[in-house]
DNA sequence: GTCTATACAGTGATAGAC
DNA sequence: GTCTATCACTGTATAGAC
């Protein structure tokens, strides 16, 4: 890859992005895009369809990353804990050193500005943590019972945690407080040792 | 109070409520508000100061629903487990008889469209949810850590449960996972009996 | 590929009759 | 209290020059 000043798409979405966390996406116009990338707005109907657009390219590269995370832990980590737990501190990581795109990922609705897209949490990376602890059960490495509930009890309260810190209520960085949310979380489905 | 037909605030309320949380704030405009519900324009705006107040009404008899149930069962119940389960299980019924309340609810990014309000997290419910495990805490009912670990930990399962349900990924009623549910949540922070 | 200028639909809100 | 008619404006998106 030459090293190029950074493109003009990417410089869209990066703006898009903020604006689309701070302010929401109906609160953010074109113009508002437009002035705050200082592109024109040619530029931005040249490089996508429309409004909708700019959201559905930004909703699939952050799925992808995800995406491209959760695969590497699944490969890396063997027991269904180490690998719940490895996606948890990602995302508490991730939050930390990006809280935009989190806000957006994971907190946004998009089906109302997208309505004919799938909605995020039956997208591939949340399938797949389903998976982890579904696996987890079969292994009697966690208790046995619904898949579906146990993993919305696993990961709903680190998931939680990550909507109050972004919400401000909750002012120490996440990091710090992995170790025992984690233990509580894993406790209400793990076998006990 | 004399037997009369439905007010008309109200007719405007219920029929707001359930556009915005069919579509959403920003999808929904007073014209549709006004044809849906039957009313002329003039009516919404004498009743109500513009559409944000139409919100603003929402949310506050919402809240106050929320609260008053959460005060009985504090009443009601002794133990910080029974009287953190009673919350668990009206919400879960509330969600399968009220779904739409639900969602504006809970579900809803009321920062976007309210500025000025505080977040629903924060709210008086919210906060004595809290206070429950605090004092669970402090009776040795719960196991000792962050109060507001432990709550988001506790709370967060059964409210990832009903942002499945009202996404439809779970497709059986929650008061019928009720139980396994809670099994789950208050293992990850009850002392072990 | 990027720009400026503009079309035009639909919005929230108001005025004033009844 | 409820209505109709209308305003002023902003929004998205397009056309066409460079």
């Amino acid at each position: 890859m030459p090293r190029t000043t950074e493109n003009l798409p990417q410089k869209i979405l990066d703006t898009a992005l903020r604006l689309f966390s701070e302010k929401g996406y109906f609160n953010t116009s074109v113009q508002d895009i437009r002035r705050a990338a200082g592109v024109s707005i040619g530029a931005i109907y040249h490089h996508f369809d429309n409004k909708e657009g700019i959201a559905q390219a930004l909703v699939a590269s952050i799925l992808e990353r995800f995406e491209q995370a959760v695969a590497d832990i699944a490969e890396e980590q063997t027991s269904a804990e180490a690998q719940c737990r490895a996606v948890v501190e990602m995302l508490f990581r991730m939050t930390e050193e990006d809280p935009r795109t989190m806000a957006f990922a994971l907190y946004a609705k998009h089906r109302e500005f997208m309505p004919e897209q799938p909605p995020i949490c039956s997208s591939a990376p949340f399938e797949r943590m389903r998976e982890m602890v579904r696996r987890g059960m079969d292994d009697g490495e966690v208790r046995p019972g619904d898949p579906m509930i146990a993993s919305a009890v696993l990961f709903g309260g680190p998931m939680r945690m990550i909507q109050l810190r972004l919400d401000g209520v909750i002012t120490r960085p996440l990091p710090e407080l992995l170790a025992e949310t984690w233990d509580s979380a894993w406790r209400a489905i793990g076998r006990e040792s």
